[in-house]
DNA sequence: CGGGGCTCCTGTGCGC
DNA sequence: TGCGCACAGGAGCCCC
């Protein structure tokens, strides 16, 4: 699904390859997919517009316009953005001056397209809680998210309002590679044990960033490209299968009414 | 306030 | 072989 890693692939290509094209048109195909907005006026606001900068927060890409308004997406389960040609299978498409295309499809509907004049306006943005590899994110700060929580840990890292950006798999790997039961309550785990969390979710995540993230089920890159981190995935979708570390059969079970594969012998 | 459970949705893959 | 159903999950919401 798509994190932080695999949203962030796609927030730097759109920076190196879409910054400043003019956009001739646009077609929405989807009554569903714009959250704020009704077609008629997306489209009105769009013509003659360009995109200016790219941010991402969590797992939300933000594109700042010329006309000083933002876009705001949000991929969900299975959203891609891909720049090339026409694709009419799109919920929503915007057409360049230069003949391409920004095409926005979802096979299952999740996704989302807001439009706001203003981020200080949007409040699922301003509720999302630190980015694991900001700058300003330090190891203190990730003890103290954690510490008092009388939450299993696995549901607590994908809580976005705890921290940003953190999804099924890469919460699930982290875990793994720190040891850790998915299920472990979080204000049981130990100062070195967070550590090696904190150590584990940077290592992970900096590296699935290095792979473009992982296409285990439609993600892909804005150049319609999979992301080949999946083939590097630990435990995520490998129930059943003998440990990488120890070779015990990996469990799964379900946490907060997701999949959560773990090594019952290396992660305690 | 926190946590569990339900809901949105549709393609996929498995079992009968 | 083919059909039908369970399952996949990000995040908001409701309810206890």
């Amino acid at each position: 699904m798509p994190e932080m890693p695999e949203v962030e692939t796609i927030r730097r290509q759109i920076e190196e390859k879409m910054i400043n094209l003019k956009i001739k048109s646009v077609e929405v195909n989807s009554v569903r997919i714009l959250k704020n907005i009704s077609s008629q006026e997306f489209q009105k606001e769009m013509v003659n517009n360009s995109f200016k900068e790219v941010i991402r927060r969590g797992k939300y890409l933000i594109i700042k316009l010329k006309n000083g308004k933002y876009l705001i997406f949000h991929l969900k389960l299975t959203g891609q953005l891909i720049y090339g040609e026409f694709d009419s299978d799109s919920k929503v498409i915007f057409l360049f001056e230069n003949g391409k295309c920004l095409n926005f499809k979802d096979k299952r509907g999740f996704a989302e397209l807001w439009f706001v004049s203003s981020l200080q306006d949007f409040l699922p943005i301003k509720k999302l809680g630190p980015e694991i590899l900001d700058k300003e994110f330090s190891f203190e700060k990730f003890y103290s998210l954690i510490s008092g929580k009388k939450t299993k840990i696995k549901p607590l890292l994908m809580k976005q309002d705890v921290i940003a950006g953190i999804g099924n798999i890469y919460s699930q790997e982290a875990l793994f590679l720190a040891g850790i039961l998915p299920s472990r309550i979080a204000n049981q785990i130990t100062f070195d044990e967070a550590k090696k969390l904190y150590n584990s979710l940077k290592e992970v995540l900096l590296s699935a960033l290095q792979y473009h993230g992982s296409s285990v089920d439609t993600y892909v890159d804005l150049n319609g490209e999979k992301g080949k981190y999946a083939d590097l995935l630990k435990v995520y979708g490998r129930e059943g299968q003998p440990c990488l570390k120890c070779k015990t059969k990996l469990k799964k079970i379900d946490l907060a009414g997701r999949g959560t594969v773990f090594c019952p012998h290396c992660q305690k």
